[in-house]
This record gives C-alpha cells, sequence and structure tokens, in this order.
DNA sequence: AGTGAAGTTCAGTCAAGAGTGAACTTTCAT
DNA sequence: ATGAAAGTTCACTCTTGACTGAACTTCACT
C-alpha cells in the first residue's frame, strides 16, 4: 500500500497526515478523512486524480467522492480538468484559509440565529434569565461583526502581497 | 418525568434546551449533554443541585457528574454551597461568555501548534508546498493575535457596564 | 447511439463516543 | 469514629456517524 506525500513516504508525513486528519478535521467539523485530504493535497506538488488520493490515503472510493465534495464545498481545494483529460484533478487553493475563516464566521452565524431564537421565545422569562439571553444575544452580534471585519482584513492582508 | 425549566414546563422551553445541547455542545466540542445542561441553567431562576439537573434533563447521576465538571471547566458554570447545606448547587456565570471564546482562542491556539509543527517537519519540500504551510503558519499566527485582541476587548466591554 | 472510464449514491458494517447505573470514595454532622 | 448523603468512577450498552463496496448514473470520445 504505497502512500507517498509529496516524494517522501516516509512515517514523518504520514504522521502529519494524520495529524491534520485530526485537527484540522475536528476544526472544521469534518470527519477525519477529510482533513486527511486536504493533508496530503497542501503537501503534494502536483494537483491529484481521486485515483490517486485515494491510493494516498488508503481509502474507498465512495469515501473520496463524499471528501473531495466537502473540500471544494468548503472553499480549500479547487477541481478542474486539465486539457484533453477526462478526470478530474483537486489541487489545494491559494486563498484556502478565507474558505476556513468563512466556515468559522458562518457557524459564529447560526449560534447567532439561535440566541436572537432564544431570547423571542424567552420575552416572558424573569429578569435574570433574560439579561442572561440578553448577553448571549451581545456576545454573537459582537462575535460575528468581528469575524466579518477579520474576514476583510485577512483578504485585504493578501492582495497586499 | 417532570423536567421544569425557570418555571415553565412547556414544550417550547424544552426545545430550547435541544437545540442549545446541538448548537452550543457542538460549538463547545461537548456532547450534547453538556449543551443542554448549559440551557437548564441558563434558564433558571436559582442555582441548582445535581439532584435538580438530573431531573430536569431526565439523566443519570453519572452523566451529571460530567457534564458539570465540563462546565465548570469550561468556565461557564460556577459550582459552589450555599451556607449549611451539604450539597453543591451550580449556576450560571455572568461572564460565561469570556469563558467560551478563551476556549475558541485556545483551539485556534492548538492549530498553530500544529502549523508550527508542519513547517518545522516540511523544511524539505519544494518551494510551493513550504509556501502553503507557511500560508497556514501566517493564518493561525493572525488568528490567535486577533482572537487575544477580541478577548480583551470583549472583557473591556462588558466592565464597562 | 454505443462503450468504457469516471464519479456518485446508498445500504450495510464497523468503530467511536455518549449515557447509564451500580459500586466505590469522599464529606460532613453527629 | 460512624453513618448517611453527595459525588465520582468505570464497565457496559446503545446511538451516532464514518467508511466501504457494489450498483448505478454521467460523461466524453468514437
Amino acid at each position: 500500500m504505497p502512500s507517498r506525500v509529496g516524494d517522501d513516504p516516509s512515517g514523518d508525513a504520514n504522521s502529519l497526515i494524520d495529524d491534520f486528519g485530526l485537527h484540522i478535521g475536528r476544526a472544521m467539523g469534518w470527519p477525519p478523512m477529510a482533513g486527511r485530504a486536504a493533508g496530503v493535497l497542501m503537501l503534494s506538488e502536483n494537483p491529484l486524480t481521486m485515483a490517486q488520493l485515494q491510493s494516498a490515503l488508503n481509502a474507498s472510493k465512495g469515501s473520496m467522492s463524499e471528501m473531495t465534495r466537502l473540500l471544494v464545498l468548503s472553499g480549500t481545494v479547487r477541481r478542474f480538468k486539465q486539457p484533453g483529460s477526462r478526470q478530474f484533478v483537486y489541487e489545494w487553493r491559494d486563498d484556502a484559509w478565507i474558505g476556513c475563516l468563512q466556515h468559522q464566521l458562518e457557524g459564529t452565524t447560526d449560534l447567532l440565529a439561535l440566541a436572537e431564537s432564544a431570547q423571542a421565545r424567552g420575552t416572558d422569562l424573569p429578569d435574570r434569565q433574560r439579561a442572561r439571553l440578553r448577553e448571549m444575544h451581545e456576545f454573537y452580534t459582537f462575535m460575528v461583526e468581528r469575524f466579518e471585519t477579520l474576514l476583510g482584513e485577512y483578504k485585504g492582508s493578501r492582495q497586499a502581497d
């Protein structure tokens, strides 16, 4: 079972891949496999076909289909066809981290929505509880606003390169 | 099975509790039960004993022990004894959201550590891959720094009240 | 239109993790 | 010191969700 990474099939590179799987996967709310796929693509010189990804990760075709779907959806990976080829290849995007930041913003926005709904459903509660729901709402309002700023700022800092 | 929330045992309040369980629990990397417990405490007029939490959530003693441990550790809930009582009570903290923000900061710091380790392990890779690892490192450096600012700012905005 | 390769879907299997409850330890009032 | 109540631990069960693989669909070239 060859599992090449870049051109270095060492155990080191593989443990790095697995670390990505565990940590980035968890951070993004992905299954471990998606994080590992992200790691492989990040460390690959060239775009990879699904078959290459599959053998690098020692995984099934079905799983690869799902993972590439997730990665493309998240904005971290680009999917395209090389001219004259009938199969897709996948490549880590230069602006991948913008996608991750956007993803965090979306998650926070969902929690803001929950806070709003909670506040709306709790109008007839005693003062203290209403105050708590208000604090929650204020917190997530603050967070969403700041995340938006952060996203703009990060995009800007990259264009300045 | 009485599951009172505040003084309103309606289905509405319970579905709100379950929403907390699903969304906040997920956001904090907790099991659903911890998020539900957080919800009950947030919506309770008075501090609750473990027995009260248990009956509100219709859960086991062992589970309550673990959940209160998580919540106290996260900094969202305070555990103390009322004078003359032999049992602990649990109360949602005024500064609970600071704990959540700190938690996010810690998660991001872990990813920064991963990025550093990845960069260190990838010094002999070709340019393109090294550049990707550098971008990852820069991204998480940026995020940790900004989260720290955010935390300070949020703390400040609360003191101004 | 026909053919084979590429990609997707989905029912089933397997593993990870949440929750339980009984046994155990700690704590405190007497 | 003793005993009852409070709290913790842990082996087990049950649920959830990740991954597989075979059947199916889509696509591009002839």
